[in-house]
DNA sequence: ACGTTATTTCTACAGAACGTAGAACAAGTT
DNA sequence: AACTTGTTCTACGTTCTGTAGAAATAACGT
């Protein structure tokens, strides 16, 4: 499964975070994510900084998974995501769902799992 | 996140389908599961004999995953799955849910993307 | 054009997870 | 006690991820 790195999975909220910001302004560069790194450092990550070909090479790990799509025209490039977080979470939960044998089973399971309170909201969405 | 390896991941489906079969009789050895293996392998595995040690380590390493369980008291020990495959899916999604800022918005998007039929069936789960 | 500086790419290594299995050990059988 | 069958220990190769230095490349200032 496309299961992320708990470094990868920081760069990935830091990208995320830009979504919904104007065109332009909704990617980052290498050093831009460092420095947010380790300012973000006391919940998610210690810290400590990193060195940039850290992040470097988590993005293009994260490029090669088709995670985050790259400026490579202008110089310090840019780096956005690919996807929403929610789109991506929406396929994680495909992919889990995938590999069920009896998917409506899992989905009376899942319903059968979630909060009233959500369960509420998914039946509202369902019969809008 | 809890995701199984392919070995692994086989082993669970024979497990898993032992579910619902009586009591004493939904538990295998891993010498049944091993012969299970080599000869489902057409489609998942290759048609390859595995050790018995092999399947060993990876029924100790999904014990100690807490997805199966052991008896100990008889010799050939026999291994028994310790929830179902639906249930285990169930636990990956919320697992994947959990890491969503706005689980709501992912819950809606999730239902947008799921098929009409899909859609329709959970409707009534949820009216019902 | 040249040296300096910023950025990116290559290469590398350590640690965890997984597939794989031999060696050693334990338990039951004859 | 010797033999057979099953279990545990130990180990190694591979892949993934975190981490970063060394080398290559591009940009900048003069």
């Amino acid at each position: 499964m496309a299961t992320l790195g708990e470094l990868e999975r920081a760069v990935m909220d830091l990208l995320w975070e830009q979504n919904g910001r104007p065109e332009g302004e909704n990617a980052l560069t290498a050093n831009e994510l460092r420095d947010s790194l380790a300012r973000k450092g006391d919940t998610t990550r210690d810290g400590k900084e990193l060195a940039v070909t850290t992040v470097l090479t988590v993005l293009s790990r994260l490029e090669k998974k088709s995670l985050v799509q790259r400026e490579r025209d202008i110089r310090p490039h840019r780096y956005r995501a690919v996807t929403s977080r929610e789109a991506h979470t929406v396929e994680l939960m495909h992919e889990v769902l995938g590999s069920a044998r009896d998917r409506e089973a899992v989905l009376a399971a899942f319903i059968g799992s979630v909060s009233a309170q959500e369960a509420e909201a998914l039946r509202k969405m369902l019969t809008a």
